[in-house]
DNA sequence: CTGTTAGCGCTTTCAT
DNA sequence: ATGAAAGCGCTAACAG
């Protein structure tokens, strides 16, 4: 910017205010500083030093949990990207996705970012990652859970949906089962019976586990002898797996609740007779094979994440869910 | 800093190397610091500072096109950004989404990001926001193209795999139609015949249209009255539509070579006979209802991009395509 | 309408 | 092992 200074002839201050506040310059200067600018190669004001003068990066920061690769593989992680980005562009924003899950160094990356906020996809509550984006006061604002003080939370009531769909999926079954997301950050695939819900580190998935279980007691199921199948991902090949081995141990089974969409396509591909089967999201899949799910905007909620991380109100979602009767439970 | 540096009793610069050259600094005096960081809820050293200090960011700016919002729902574009993610998460590159599209203040929004280098998405010759990404003279790495001088581009043939599918999908046909992505930024939805490819904006839409026409010519199909249907984004739903158009202008339509596999899809959910269809891309549509289809990876070429961007060679990606047969052109 | 001064928070270089 | 000085490029605040 000096240089462009000394070839117009002006001050740096000048060179500034060409490109700030144009209209306080007189056109004629204007075009000269424009004009030197252009021969010198100079491309406008350096965008970091801009930020540390401004104190603020107008930039918004995005963890998508310990894998960025699982985020992206999911089209729901993807949704509530889609809804974030959304409401970057409209404020002029730049989203910063925070690389992380591919080193042990994660928490510095996040603690370095140059972001004013930050928004964290679901996790679980013992996430470094989550601790770092917390560490650096930043505001931040976690999707899905866990709560954490200092923070905000977006998300539905997952227990009330779970039960609710519970309910409806599991009537009149003998052999429930139910198609679980990963339990904690290892991601291993098994399947256990009567799994207590409050052992498990992701918040989303702890409730709803824990509104399944709810169902069943409403139902009068014996929590204890309802098998869990643990996928590793959100991924319909998963799914399908898992379920295999859900037929091995329960050749009987008769109900599946799966806590995605694809997950549900998934046991459906695997079904060996009749199954009811709900799914959760009402995505594509869910409407394509009349699946029952759990309807929720995973865009919208990525909106009021952003809207919040950058410091606006935003109203309760808790209750932004609803229940999607369609032919897969109705048998 | 100079804060910690007070309440530790050293300097600065002790500070400074407690966060980057730990080693460098005696375990007690670390320790010390960390201390008096932790008290006054001090996070390390300021990222925007560090940027001006170093003179890069360690972030790589992707621009995803006149609107964001095609792009993430536009799975293609989903699978070319995880490309791009996972090779700045292995180098520990932040990833920065401009947010553009929402305003027409696009070009200050990409010239004004903190980024050390831009990878481009697709666009047309003369989008404001590919000049913006250039002139600031980062490396440009433009995907799928334009070419333009001082930029790298990465993309297959497409042409050649337009002609190779085309010749697949127009064999034997009587009256085949192309069902094209957007010509211009416009985007208008519409039907007409014998496009001339050149009047193209999208290099891309451009060259798989010079390809269909040379598949024409290669079968003896007169190219002028080859109807063209027109969609506004790569979407099922704009598919139908546009086909309803087609199937009205041409009843006797027996061939369409789309450019995408959800487009392809929309053609197959509209046909009204027997057609032989092609989509593009080899998604999980293609492989679910047997679509003959050009296969490419995005994902490998948005890692190719990222690679490029940050200044190390890729190989030509021009052959990285292959044509799948499958039974829509069986017939 | 234009210029001067000061300092944002950091790290490189060169001492000690 | 630690520190002092200088400056990265910019703009707010205040002259003139």
């Amino acid at each position: 910017m000096t240089d462009v200074a000394r070839a117009a002839g002006v001050s740096t201050m000048t060179v500034s205010y060409t490109y700030n506040r144009p209209a306080r310059v007189s056109p004629d200067t204007r075009a000269r500083v424009l004009r030197a600018a252009a021969t010198l190669g100079y491309a406008g004001p350096d965008p970091s030093a801009r930020s540390l003068r401004y104190g603020a990066t107008r930039t918004l920061g995005v963890v998508l949990g310990e894998h960025l690769t699982y985020a992206f593989d999911d089209p729901q992680a993807v949704r509530f990207l889609a809804g974030v980005a959304e409401v970057c562009a409209e404020r002029g924003y730049g989203l910063l996705i925070v690389p992380t899950g591919a080193g042990d160094d994660d928490h510095d990356r996040v603690v370095a970012a140059a972001v004013d906020a930050y928004v964290v996809w679901t996790t679980t509550d013992d996430d470094p990652v989550l601790a770092a984006a917390c560490s650096t006061r930043r505001p931040v604002v976690i999707h899905g859970g866990p709560e954490r003080a200092g923070t905000t939370m977006v998300g539905i009531d997952n227990r009330a949906a779970a039960r609710a769909v519970g309910v409806e999926v599991f009537a009149g079954a003998r052999r429930p089962v139910v198609l679980s997301f990963p339990l904690d950050r290892n991601r291993e695939m098994f399947v256990g019976s009567g799994i207590d819900p409050d052992s498990v580190a992701y918040p989303v998935t702890r409730d709803r586990l824990a509104g399944y279980r709810d169902a069943a007691r409403d139902l009068g199921i014996d929590w204890s002898r309802v098998p869990v199948g643990v996928c590793r991902t959100s991924d319909e090949d998963d799914a399908r797996t898992v379920m295999r081995h859900l037929v091995a141990a329960a050749p009987d089974l008769d109900a599946v609740a799966a806590m995605s969409d694809q997950l549900a396509l998934g046991a459906l591909r695997e079904a060996t007779g009749p199954l009811r089967v709900s799914g959760w999201d009402d995505s594509d899949v869910a409407r394509q094979h009349d699946l029952t799910t759990v309807a929720q905007s995973l865009r919208e909620q990525g909106a009021a994440c952003a809207t919040a991380a950058l410091g606006d109100p935003v109203p309760d979602h808790r209750d932004a869910w609803r229940l999607v009767r369609r032919g897969s439970t109705a048998a």
